[in-house]
RNA sequence: CGGGGCGUAGCGCAGCUUGGUAGCGCGCCUGCUUUGGGAGCAGGAUGUCGCAGGUUCAAAUCCUGCCGCCCCGACCA
């Protein structure tokens, strides 16, 4: 393509409403456009980078033997209301009416009507397994999108369905994602990790997030150092500690203290002089609206998904104050364990705790030398808390490391979640009616691009790997009103095209630093410099973006060489 | 939904406190010079000052309401 005539206006300026490094870029490098809230257009520079990721995607889906579909975006009421989601996905589920009144959502995720698709033509075990995948724009109404297009409200996404027989098929399906994702992943040049996760409102037991390593990334993750346990924060695990022998002959009076005022861990310490580790945290949580009370050691934090987890409660969120007065007797910041009227668990950090503090349900009071066994039970211990630095691995005891990450992609056991009230049934070799179990895999596609940019990138610009490059190659003559040299810069133009090669001429009348810039910003991994100077020695420079180097090279071992570059850097198995 | 900020030329911003014919930089157009890292000179175009009301002789500026956008929080594939 000839420069002059693209549509690519880049800008100088960094947008002021543009946070992270990919969101910048993208508008600098005239690769997106916003439109309202969490709505971006493509440009013709970031689609082609759009369709680099689908074709990757579609290539290894295919090879997974996965096959492509193309499912709508508009979704009636009754499917949704047949699988329980109308009412439970909440506001994030866009809803309206058509011209007769009935109410229809814009798809987030297509489960509900694959399920019904599958349910309709497929009867028998010898049309399973199938998984079937899409590209399709989603829409989610977020309360907050951000970031650009890495969390906004219309979004590609490319989401897969499987179908099996039973669970051990369905295990099987699962890997073949598992690997065709690290493939995906892997091609498209990104550094990334797969991590265990919480499976959300999608729903099911088992999942995997795809996390691309990046610093401004929105989810941490820990992962060993020794073995290959990798989790999102949400759900790493904490080993349950040694039971230690607790000596009731150690035990403390109890006492009951005036602490006027003083409500937070910060202040009981103070007041108090104990530590945080001394004092047991007593939460108060709203779970479907039934109080529950969750203590934990004074210095940790509760991870709320695990909360929510243990008690398999659909909404979970801290008590408001007249549901903590309810349930404790006392305003917020006097909650404790003894005598409290609602049912309590308890994190495996305060199990073996002695003599330690609690609040004492009763405004400006709190215990002192509080016991379990003596002063309040525990049935069980549970893993409640956010880990931290200073935890083992769950697996194999190594030492944990925390990293932030995008997740790019997500595969799903789904189990019976979807089919079994969407009445998605095959039968058997025995005649049996059998539940399909289902499969669900998604990969966000802008905010692959995104995730992309915020590990390739310089103070220039983007520094595209050759995988997701728009363009492999940009030809500048550094001059256009010297007749050799566009001579020259347009005979290599032509010989690229004609190799397959997508580059790009930049034949505007500009001069040569505007030129560079521009290069530099859109990330070209590779540019060809046409100058007066060395055309007149037969030669021409070639410029890797990414490390920088200018090598020159006679006119006639141009072309090859760029090509054999290009071959490489896309299959660098081939190497 | 709570807290904060912003809305003035394509982009980035000043002007608003103290009302008086709307400005700067970049970009854009024309001409000349220049041509290896965002050129110089000269000339030029571009605005319902987010919208609607109100106060006033007079509103970008003061008042009221609304809309949009961004940030922090809550929430979340």
């Amino acid at each position: 393509m000839r420069y002059s005539e693209m549509f690519l206006p880049t800008g100088r300026e960094v947008p002021s409403d543009a946070e992270v490094v990919s969101h910048q870029l993208m508008i600098r490098a005239g690769m997106i456009r916003k439109l309202t809230s969490g709505i971006y257009s493509y440009l013709p520079l970031g689609y082609r980078v759009i369709r680099k990721v689908e074709q990757i995607i579609r290539e290894e889906m295919n090879k997974a033997g996965a096959q492509e579909v193309h499912l709508p975006m508009v979704q009636p009421v009754e499917l949704w209301q047949e699988s329980g989601r109308w009412e439970h996905y909440g506001k994030e589920l866009l809803r309206f009416r058509d011209r007769h009144e009935r109410e229809y959502c814009l798809g987030p995720t297509h489960e509900e009507v694959i399920t019904d698709l599958v349910r309709n033509d497929i009867k028998t075990y010898r049309q399973l397994p199938r998984n079937l995948y899409q590209i399709q724009t989603k829409f989610r109404d977020e309360v907050r999108p951000r970031f650009g297009v890495m969390r906004c409200r219309e979004f590609g996404m490319k989401d897969a369905y499987s179908f099996d027989a039973d669970e051990a098929s369905a295990e099987i399906s699962y890997e073949k994602m598992f690997t065709a994702y690290n493939n995906i992943f892997r091609r498209c040049g990104l550094k990334f990790r797969p991590v265990e996760a919480d499976s959300g409102s999608i729903g099911g037991k088992y999942s995997h997030e795809f996390m691309v390593m990046a610093d401004s990334g929105e989810d941490a993750m820990v992962f060993c150092d020794k073995c290959s346990y990798a989790a999102n924060l949400e759900k790493a695990e904490v080993a349950r500690p040694e039971k230690k022998k607790i000596n009731d002959k150690d035990w403390l009076t109890l006492e009951n203290v005036h602490t006027p005022n003083v409500r937070t861990i910060e202040e009981v310490s103070s007041f108090l002089k104990v530590k945080p580790q001394d004092i047991v945290k007593t939460l108060i949580f709203n779970a479907d609206g039934q109080s529950c009370a969750v203590l934990i050691r004074g210095d940790q934090e509760v991870n709320e998904i695990k909360v929510k987890n243990y008690l398999g409660a659909d909404e979970l969120e801290l008590a408001d104050d007249e549901m903590i007065k309810k349930a404790t007797g006392a305003p917020r910041g006097f909650a404790g364990a003894l005598n409290i009227k609602v049912k309590v668990i308890a994190d495996y950090s305060i199990m073996n705790m002695v003599n330690f503090v609690t609040g004492a349900n009763k405004e400006d009071y709190h215990y002192r030398n509080v016991n379990i066994g003596r002063d309040f039970n525990i049935e069980s211990f549970t893993d409640l808390r956010i880990a931290e630095q200073n935890d083992k691995c769950p697996r194999c005891g190594g030492n944990i490391q925390f990293a932030r990450g995008i997740e790019v992609g997500h595969v799903f056991k789904l189990g019976t979640k979807y089919s079994k009230p969407l009445k998605a049934v095959y039968l058997d070799k025995d005649g049996q009616e059998k539940t399909m179990v289902m499969g669900c895999y998604g990969i966000g596609i802008g905010r692959t691009v995104a995730a992309c940019i915020e590990q390739n990138y310089d103070v220039n610009g983007i520094v595209w790997p050759m995988p997701l490059a728009p363009y492999q190659v940009i030809i500048t003559p550094v001059n256009v009103n010297e007749s050799d040299v566009i001579k020259a810069a347009e005979n290599i133009y032509a010989e690229l095209q004609a190799s397959g090669i997508e580059v790009v001429l930049d034949d505007r009348d500009e001069r040569a630093g505007v030129k560079f810039k521009d290069a530099d910003l859109i990330g070209f991994p590779l540019r060809i410099i046409v100058g007066q100077k060395n055309l007149a020695l037969g030669k021409v420079e070639l410029k890797i973006r990414k490390s920088g180097e200018n090598i020159l090279y006679p006119l006639e071992k141009i072309v090859p060489t760029v090509k054999q570059i290009i071959a490489e850097s896309l299959n660098p198995a081939a190497k």
